[in-house]
DNA sequence: CATAAAAAATACCGATTGGTATATTTTATG
DNA sequence: CATAAAATATACCAATCGGTATTTTTTATG
């Protein structure tokens, strides 16, 4: 029978979706396995069917939260032609559903929760950031080629920087209760790549 | 008796200061009880003698652990004479110990685990965001009064985004092993302070 | 539609969780 | 140094933890 359609994988899928946003709220350590079922409607016994432990699942869900958003996002760039505006993308898509009713941004939550408890969730953090960085790179590198940035700009540390704004804004935003914080950090990204123009 | 150092009373900064690190690593909810009296050697008994739960062991860490850094932050800026070289500071402290040793930024830490979890300590975390945030527009505008920074330097932009920076920076050299990404980051943070200048 | 296989539910496991009542020890004071 | 009070340790609690063996139900296929 069809793999990619069987039951077991259907019902993976849906364990994924229903706990995401619990895993992203609550974190790793703070979701049990009765949030879980409660999340899923199905039983232990179903879940441990489909997967091997909580943590199992935890990894899964990363993968699937941070799939969302990079999908998105890669959409709304697709849609830009200009490098410069390609990059301004990042400082429009962190609306408040990412915000509040999904728990945040994933790669944060994540790496700050397991970079002293857990390897297995920190290296996929840790690998997140550094594909977000690349792509980030690729395209203030496609500026320079195509002639819309300097050519001294300074691709990593640009890249790295609108990270740390855009999760600094997350944290900040989320913890003050104050989107206009997030908004006025977000500025300041659009500062910085209106700066690496010509 | 001397109510300030009563037996209690030392023996609950004890608890505290032994168990700083232990949930700044672990987080509110990864730390258990017996992490609290493995950390101390004391047992339960004496744990719950002087603070009233886990609850209320956490929130006494938290303020433990930011006035540690607030205090060290603030004797080096006492240290300067101009306020771009006090804001500097901000540039250089974030040293291999704070990072690794002590398990990263507690106000962070606190901020992403408590902002769906726990309001006493997103609270304290927001308030601590909202403190920092006094202090470095304070720097900047003396820095504007003293004739050394632009008039018209947005302060709550540029002091929100100087955090958002550092801690972001703090998240993603952690998470990646690269004190090298974070360097990246603070010269970033270095550069708006620059841009701030006459 | 019978049947075998796969998936899900039930019922259970020992260990650990946060927390407390009580007993013991330590501390401070006259 | 006796003594009362304060602080700590011991011993316990029900509830929940993550996980599993077994039974029941559902699914897919000839």
């Amino acid at each position: 029978m069809d793999k990619e359609s069987s039951k077991a994988e259907r019902t993976r899928q849906f364990i994924i979706e229903k706990t995401a946003v619990v895993f992203n709220k609550k974190g790793y350590a703070g979701t049990s396995l009765s949030d879980l079922t409660e999340a899923t409607g199905l039983t232990k016994g179903s879940i441990y069917g489909n997967f091997e432990s909580k943590e199992d699942v935890a990894l899964a869900v990363f993968d699937f939260n941070t799939l969302r958003v990079r999908e998105k996002i890669q959409q709304l760039i697709d849609q830009e032609t200009t490098y410069h505006d390609k990059l301004l993308v990042y400082t429009k898509v962190y609306s408040d559903s990412i915000l509040a009713e999904r728990g945040g941004c994933a790669i944060l939550n994540t790496a700050i929760e397991a970079d002293d408890t857990n390897n297995l969730l920190k290296d996929k953090a840790s690998k997140a950031i550094i594909r977000w960085k690349k792509n980030i790179v690729e395209l203030i590198q496609g500026g320079i080629t195509a002639g819309e940035f300097k050519a001294d700009v300074d691709v990593n540390q640009s890249a790295l920087s609108i990270i740390a704004l855009i999760e600094g804004g997350i944290m900040i935003g989320k913890v003050t209760g104050s989107k206009a914080n997030l908004e006025h950090i977000l500025a300041t990204v659009k500062l910085l790549i209106d700066q690496m123009k010509k």
